[in-house]
DNA sequence: CATGGATATGTGGTCGACCAATGAAACCCG
DNA sequence: CGGGTTTCATTGGTCGACCACATATCCATG
């Protein structure tokens, strides 16, 4: 080991943030398996959110898909746009707004839902296994609290404008609202 | 017809996998939030791990930084490439071994190195505020079975080849090797 | 009815990340 | 020593995802 350190700092025992490293390291390993079992079925990772929501929703405004999978309005332009050129999608203008678009899949497309369906239960298999029942109800309690935690974290400037990190899903009694802020001090 | 699902199918009740799901967004969410930090030191997310690594472990081979990252060749390539052109990275022939090449970060660079790893202690905290030590050890094991869970996977069809996924972290005793297989039956 | 603001989408650009394939040097072996 | 294989790095291509900006439309208000 001849190389020295470029920095004369000391070699930065604490390994960074553990659980972000371990996020981001997960997640990429969970991006390239859903690649791998949606590359069969001539989809890419990413566009699997947008069928499996117009498959359940049927024809929707671009709008409402982008509120609903909570990407970034131009992404899902252009998901869209590569969606339609290879003829899972449809898009036609909607009557009622003429800046609006209402998107669909076509019936082509409905072959892959259950293939699609199928894929991610067996992601979310190998991705779970060996993990027991209740210890898969605490991870997903676990990452649903961090995605809570990153969420204002997007507007954090932005000091009114109360909620606006896309995904409002279950709108029943899931949310746990009574919850101490513990900001971090900094 | 005039907002009917496009497949006759049932909407899927069941949401897919609700963990992996929940991975792809926190991970985005995460990512962003690593983005909004970074971005006023001048890096882009991904870039982090290339530089934290560099500022540890002094010049190294390319090679050896792609597998301690973990990420494709050409990602990392082309990662060093933006890299040296913003100033953060030099690289130079390794005397050695012609075909290799030595990368270390610049002297400019070591100023950021304090504040990089600010920025990510800060994230971790954003990230895991309101759960106690105990949730977060927990959060961390689950996140690393499912790492591990996940491995395997890029593998697959390459049956023989025993471990080939890149982080071989933590070489002392934090190795939790006695573990049923648990293969998802299929 | 004119005008200003919100809304709905699209463009252009940059990055990260992958895969597939290529060129170049090192290495092993007969 | 010559030839095949492995390793190192790069190029080219595609996609996802972001941001900043631009455009078209709707809507509310004066």
């Amino acid at each position: 080991m001849s190389a020295e350190p470029a920095c004369p700092e000391p070699p930065s025992t604490a390994s960074g943030g553990p659980v972000s490293h371990s996020i981001s390291r997960t997640a990429r390993l969970h991006r390239i398996a859903a690649g791998r079992l949606l590359r069969d079925l001539g989809l890419y990772p990413g566009q699997e959110f947008v069928m499996m929501h117009l498959w359940d929703a049927g024809p929707v405004r671009q709008s409402e898909l982008i509120k609903a999978v909570g990407l970034d309005p131009s992404t899902v332009t252009k998901t869209l746009q590569r969606l339609e050129q290879s003829g899972h999608v449809r898009r036609r203008p909607d009557p009622a707004d003429r800046r609006a678009a209402l998107v669909e899949a076509t019936g082509r497309s409905c072959g892959l839902k259950a293939q699609v369906e199928q894929a991610w239960q067996r992601l979310e298999e190998i991705t779970l296994a060996g993990l027991d029942e209740p210890e898969r109800k605490e991870l997903l309690r676990l990452l649903d609290r961090v995605e809570v935690n990153l969420c204002p974290q997007a507007r954090e400037e932005a000091q009114s404008a109360a909620q606006a990190c896309a995904t409002d899903r279950a709108p029943d009694g899931s949310a746990p609202p009574g919850d101490r802020g513990a900001e971090p001090g900094a």
